[in-house]
DNA sequence: GGTGATTTGTTGGCGGTACAAACATATTAC
DNA sequence: GTAATATGTTTGTACCGCCAACAAATCACC
C-alpha cells in the first residue's frame, strides 16, 4: 500500500459534469465584463455544441451567468448568445493594514461593487480587527443583502497565513501572531471564511485579470511600505506550498555584506530595496506609488538615480534567482517595485540577465503590475470565489465550519 | 475571447477513463515490485469494484499489467488478486556524462534490469554521442529484442534542455550548444525520445521511488562533480517552467563577496559548495560519496571540519531560499552534499531555520537522496514512461517525430 | 429585396462509462 | 462444519456528452 494523502483519484460521471461547469464558469468569469458568446465556449472547450447549450443552461439556472444577445454581429451566420456572469453572487473582500481596513464587495467577473475602509492609526489586535471588519461589512452588504447571495469572504493578510485553517501564524506589521483570524471572522459573520498572503492573492490577481492573463507560469513581486511580498503561479495555478507560506520572496538573499533584516538573516530582498530611501531623497514622507514614480522620473538629482539604480541591481538579483528557480514565462512588478522598474528597465533586464544561463531568462517578460489600488480587494474575493468556481453546483454545500 | 493556450479545457467520457487507466497504471507502478491488490485499488482510487476489475482488465490486455493469486492472505474474505506491472514494456534510459555514456533498461515498476556504459575520457560531440549511444542501445536491448517493446527513450543531461524538443541548450560540462541531441538520437534509434535536465529527472526519481515518496511539495538538491543541480516538484508533478530550464538552484546567490561563477554571475551556491575542495584536504583524487562521506566523517582534521560547516552553512543559506519560496515539505541532498549533510544534520537544519519566519520551516523535513548510483536511470526511464502512463490506451499512437 | 451560403441554436437518439445490486466465491473465526 | 466477512462477477441502469438532422438568423451577391 503506498502513501496516498487524498482517497478519491478516481474519476467518474459527476466529475466530468462537475470539471465542465468549473471550466465554463471560470473561463466566463475571466472574461469580465465582455462576456463570452456559446459559440467561443465551443471553441476554447472543444465540447460540443450541444454539451455547451446544456452547461450553460443549468449554470443559467444556479443564476450564475447570463445570456444576452449580442450587440454587434460578428460575420455570416446565426448570431451567438453572449454568456456573462450574473451579479446576484457576490464575494466579500477583507483586508486589513498596518494602519486601515478595508472591505470591498466584489462580483463575479471582477468587478468592485462597493467598498468601506475604516482607519486604525494605532494598529489594532485580530480579535478588534474582526469587530472594525464586522461592521464594515454590515455597512457594504446592507444594499445587496435583499436580493444578493454572499459566496463567502476572501481575506489578504500581509503576512504568513496558514491557508488550511486561516490561522495568521505571523503578521509582523500589524503585530498579530497565531491569531485565528479566518475562524473568528467566520464566527461573527456566519459566512465561510478564506484566508492567505496578501502578495499571493495580488499574485492570483494579476493572473486572472491583470497583467499575467494567460501566462501558466508567472511570478509577481509587490513592493509595499511594509516590505517585499511574492506570490507564485505555476502550471496555471496558485502555488502555496506545503501549509501556504510559499512565496516569501521578500527574504532571498541578495547582499551577504547587507543589513539584518526583522526575519533574523542578513541582506534579505527587502532589507535593500525599500520605498523609505527613495521617499527620502526626494523629500516625500508618504505617497502613492503612482506619486513616487513621477517625483523620481522628474528628479535630476545624482543621488536619487544613484539609489534608483542600487536598488534595481538587488531587484535584478532577485529576480535572476527565481529565474534560475522557476524560469516563469512573466514577472509582474508591483507597488514601488513598478515605479523604479520604469524609470530605467533596460538596467533591471541586463542585471537579470547572466550570459551563462541565457536561456532561463531567455523568453522572460518583465512587466508592471496592471491592477490598481482594487488588486487585493479582486484578489481577496478570487480566493473566496475559488469555492464556487470550483464546483459550480455543489459548492454551498460544502461545509465552512473550520476548527 | 481570452487567451488560452490548449484548446481543449473539456472533459469528455473518453478522457475519463483514459484518466482512470493512467491512474490506476500509475499507482501500480509506483508500487513496484509488491504491487497492489485489486481491492487496495478501489480504497485507494475511490472507484467501485466492478469499474476496477474493468479497468484492470483492459491494462492487462493492454500487456501493462499481470495479475496474480496473493501468495499470503491478509484476513477474512475473499483473496484479492495482486496486480502487478507487466515486465514487456520497457524503457530506454541514457545519460551522457563528462567522460562516460550510461545506457539502462528498466522496466514499470521501477527495476532497471540491464544496462552499459562507454567510457569517453576527453568528452566528445553531441554527433559522436549519439553514435554511441546507438552501439550501447543495440547492446543492452539484444536480449530484449524479441519479446519485448520499447517505449521510449529518455536522456538525462547535465545542462539546460528545451523539453519541448529536446535540444541540449547548454551543456557546459559536455561542451554542447545547441544540440538537437533527442532528434538525432530518435533519427537513429527509431524511437521517440524525451531528454530533461539531470537533476530534474532525479527530483522526479526520488519523489515516486525513493526519499520524496507522497510528498507533493518537494526539492531535490543534487551535488556532482561538476556542480549543482536542482530539481522540483510542486503538487505533485515535476515543475518545468515555461520551457523546461526550472530547478537550477546552483545558481542561487549565497555569497556577494563569493567568486566569479562559470554563469557570469558572483557567489552562485555552486561556486561556494564544491567537492574539489573536500577532496583535497582529505588527500583524495576521486571517490564516490560514500567513500568521500566515510572519510569526511572519519577526519580529526580542524580544516576538514572547518571546511564542511563553511559549506554547510552556504547550503543552508540556498536551502532557506528555497524554503522562503516554495514551502517545500521535503528537501532531499543527493551527491556529496547527502555526505556533508551526514557529517553535522543539526547544523545544516540551524542555517536553514530563521527566527522571524519559522512557519516556512516548521514542517520541512531534510533527508538525503535513497536511490543509489541507479538514480538517473530510473528518472530518464521516468521521463520516457511518462506517455505511457498518461494514457496507457493510446500512448503508442502518439507522434514522436520531433523537429 | 430575394436567394443561397454560412454559422449556430435546438432536438432526439446513441454510445460509452461508471455505478448499484444481487449473487458467487474464498478466506477466517468459532 | 457453519457463520461472518470481504471481494470477485454479472447484469441492468443512470448519466453525460456526441452526433445528425433540422431550424433559425445573419451576410453576400445579384
Amino acid at each position: 500500500m503506498i502513501a496516498t494523502e487524498p482517497a478519491e483519484r478516481g474519476h467518474t460521471h459527476d466529475r466530468v459534469r462537475r470539471q465542465n461547469l468549473s471550466t465554463i464558469l471560470g473561463l466566463v468569469h475571466q472574461s469580465g465584463a465582455s462576456g463570452l458568446s456559446r459559440s467561443e465556449l465551443t471553441v476554447v472547450t472543444g465540447l460540443n455544441r450541444s454539451t455547451i447549450a446544456a452547461l450553460v443552461a443549468e449554470l443559467s439556472s444556479l443564476e450564475l451567468v447570463i445570456e444576452s444577445d449580442p450587440e454587434t454581429t460578428t460575420g455570416v451566420g446565426r448570431p451567438s448568445p453572449v454568456v456573462r456572469t450574473s451579479a446576484r453572487m457576490l464575494a466579500i473582500a477583507v483586508n486589513p493594514e498596518i494602519d486601515v481596513i478595508r472591505v470591498g464587495v466584489v462580483s463575479l467577473g471582477g468587478r468592485v461593487i462597493a467598498s468601506a475602509r475604516r482607519q486604525t492609526p494605532n494598529g489594532c489586535s485580530a480579535r478588534r480587527a474582526v469587530e472594525l471588519t464586522t461592521e464594515l461589512v454590515a455597512e457594504v452588504w446592507a444594499d445587496f443583502a435583499a436580493d444578493h447571495i454572499a459566496v463567502g469572504v476572501g481575506v489578504a493578510v500581509p503576512g504568513l497565513v496558514r491557508t488550511a485553517d486561516g490561522v495568521v501564524r505571523l503578521a509582523p506589521h500589524l503585530e498579530w501572531s497565531e491569531a485565528p483570524f479566518s475562524a473568528m471572522l467566520s464566527d461573527a459573520l456566519r459566512l465561510r471564511v478564506d484566508a492567505a498572503n496578501d502578495a499571493s492573492l495580488g499574485a492570483l490577481a494579476e493572473r486572472t485579470f491583470g497583467a499575467g492573463r494567460g501566462a501558466a507560469e508567472l511570478v509577481y513581486f509587490n513592493g509595499g511600505a511594509s516590505g517585499i511580498g511574492g506570490g507564485i503561479v505555476t502550471r496555471g495555478s496558485p502555488l502555496g506550498g506545503a501549509a501556504g507560506y510559499a512565496g516569501e520572496l521578500g527574504h532571498t538573499l541578495v547582499n551577504s555584506a547587507g543589513v539584518l533584516c526583522h526575519c533574523g538573516a542578513i541582506g534579505c530582498l527587502e532589507t535593500e530595496v525599500t520605498r523609505g530611501p527613495l521617499l527620502r531623497l526626494v523629500g516625500l514622507s508618504d505617497a502613492s506609488s503612482d506619486d513616487l514614480e513621477a517625483t523620481l522620473a522628474a528628479s535630476t538629482s545624482d543621488a536619487v538615480g544613484a539609489e534608483v539604480h542600487r536598488q534595481l541591481g538587488y531587484l535584478g538579483i532577485a529576480l535572476r534567482n527565481i529565474a534560475n528557480i522557476l524560469n516563469p514565462q512573466r514577472i509582474v512588478l508591483g507597488g514601488f517595485l513598478g515605479a523604479i522598474y520604469a524609470i530605467d528597465p533596460e538596467y533591471l533586464e541586463r542585471c537579470v540577465a547572466v550570459p551563462g544561463l541565457a536561456a532561463t531568462t531567455e523568453s522572460l517578460v518583465i512587466t508592471r503590475s496592471e491592477l490598481g489600488p482594487d488588486i487585493l480587494m479582486l484578489g481577496a474575493a478570487e480566493l473566496s470565489f475559488g469555492t464556487l468556481l470550483n464546483d459550480p453546483a455543489g459548492w454551498n454545500l460544502t461545509p465552512y465550519i473550520r476548527r
